[in-house]
DNA sequence: ATGAAAGCGCTAACAT
DNA sequence: ATGTTAGCGCTTTCAT
């Protein structure tokens, strides 16, 4: 391995110009310089980041903890980290979670060991109190898609209230009245939230949501064919469908259609999160878009603008807005 | 920060000792150990490990670079190096390299930087003497998805051939005559290989593929599309349809679909990965298996045993095999 | 069993 | 403009 000694020596200076001509900084002299250049190009010298790390403090790594990778969403926000790490020449080490509350933490620690300056949690599984203390001794920690008002200046998250609210007014415009609704069970209050703004936009159109209406299942393609299938059951009669996630929409697609009700023109459906799968299948779905790239590319600015304590970051928290993406999954009653 | 002098000043011991507590190392007193973990409990100290790699010339990190971490196949595959990486207690670092030839070499020389002791790269865009000149660079090296024979004890990949003549035998077996192939423009040859692999099978079944019948596009839903329709428009007959992907498979389906023509009922169609949407798409796709997390997973502890050069490893190359996986999409032709 | 000390590769004050 | 030097936090011989 060449160090920036064997550069000096070849170069016939001190390590002290070479580290100045590697860092472009000053007091060099021009021939000086390309010489060391031309040197250091020679030997094929590079930096030793971890010698670098050691006496800077500091890493120029931002950490990503998400719970699987492989699962589109969270693939698409290592994505958005991944942009704005390159952007500021940070290096990017990523953990999954896998779901456990453990291993969340696990993650987090050996990123700290690693002296990440910054770091995106998504967490779902650890208590509002923990997150709070981790935040508390780690400056460049922010959150994504989960909001703790006590520090509510880490957090970007997504406005879900109003994501459900739309979705069900875009609904409700198109003449539907009755509405049936595929949630989940999570970790995170998410679907509460998203209940509870279909429910109110329903009682702001005088229109309310049958207790049968409601099915919980896990967010995923199976879950939504066993919700709906649940859904079915109970005989509710229902024309409008609003699912947690594109996934679960997809599955009582399915359900349905084998069911012979057809999307849309028996029932419309509404998804959530917009992944690419959303385009993909048949119908075209119609789905509230979840921004998580740019969330995420935000998140990860973000966290590397408050690892640095030195510089005061404005108080206040990150809200995005979901927008809806018109497909095929929805008709017009008349 | 608490450093290993603070636990040495607490526990009234010299640094070298706390080393030796921090490692399970031998050498020192029993009550002086569970003193010095009581320090290191209390004042919360773990070992700075860029101080750490520094002195041991190794750093314990798997670094991955893979095109586009949002593309399900490569989160999928970074899923297995993770996991691979924590078996072992070894950090991840990833970079997308996004297609382009420069921002590929750029993660990787960013990855040496870090004296990541293991690399894994799926490379699509490099030349065969760049990727063999780094492999000679950097011993923990492994190329995945990618089969160059100089280097063919670093490359973990899929027979593609032998995939391609399963996928075509299946369709044979159940009646099909007629075949057209729906394939991509890819920076490797794995698309000439399948499609190499298809016209023996054929000829071996005394069939052969119509040259109207082979359609070239991108490798994604559109390209599925767009391929579809030319195929069409040609004219040529075909009961059986092979794609380069799943993409592109359900892509020709839409196509085929929206002309009329049903799936599995008037045209059988195989995919290729067996992408987590191959079962959620309508019909269920059947699809040739792509193992991609395991391939990662292996190729992670692959090239970091490679990274150990005192360690001698058996020169073979690593290829793995692909399976049918039967769903809905092919039909039997009386 | 324990400690002292050298040094990993680099940076940043301080000298010259 | 350039060099000298003292560490950064840790491991590892070599003493004791």
């Amino acid at each position: 391995m060449v160090t920036i000694k064997d550069v000096a020596k070849v170069a016939g200076v001190s390590t002290a110009t070479v580290s100045r001509v590697v860092h472009n900084g000053g007091h060099v002299g021009d021939a000086c310089r390309s010489r060391v250049k031309k040197v250091i190009e020679e030997l094929g010298y590079r930096p030793n980041m971890n010698a670098q790390a050691l006496v800077k403090r500091s890493t120029n790594t931002l950490g990503v903890v998400t719970p699987k990778l492989s699962m589109s969403f969270f693939g698409t926000l290592a994505c958005g980290v991944e942009k704005a790490a390159k952007d500021q020449s940070y290096k990017l080490i990523m953990s999954n979670s896998l779901y456990e509350t453990q291993s969340e933490l696990d993650a987090i620690n050996s990123l700290r060991d690693h002296h990440c300056d910054a770091i995106i949690l998504h967490s779902e599984y650890s208590d509002e109190k923990t997150l709070i203390d981790l935040a508390e001794k780690i400056p460049g920690l922010v959150l994504i898609n989960r909001y703790i008002p006590k520090i509510a200046n880490r957090c970007v998250w997504l406005d879900n209230e109003s994501a459900a609210k739309q979705a069900t007014q875009y609904l409700v415009d198109k003449g539907h009245k009755d509405f049936a609704v595929v949630t989940s069970i999570y970790q995170n209050n998410d679907p509460e939230i998203r209940l509870r703004g279909i429910q109110d936009t329903l009682a702001a159109n005088e229109l309310q949501l049958h207790k049968n209406a409601v099915r919980e299942a896990t967010a995923n393609l199976e879950g939504g064919e066993q919700a709906a299938k649940e859904l079915l059951a109970t005989g509710v009669k229902f024309t409008a469908l609003i699912a947690y996630n594109d996934l679960m929409a997809i599955g009582a697609i399915h359900t349905l259609f084998d069911a012979g009700i057809r999307v849309p023109e028996d029932v419309s459906v509404i998804g959530f999160d917009n992944l690419s799968i959303a385009k993909a299948c048949r119908p075209k779905l119609t789905t509230m878009h979840y921004p998580i790239e740019e969330m995420a590319h935000y998140a990860a600015e973000l966290a590397i603008k408050l690892s640095d304590t030195s510089k005061a970051v404005s108080n206040r928290t990150h809200l995005f807005l979901s927008d809806i993406v018109e497909r095929d999954s929805v008709s017009i009653i008349q």
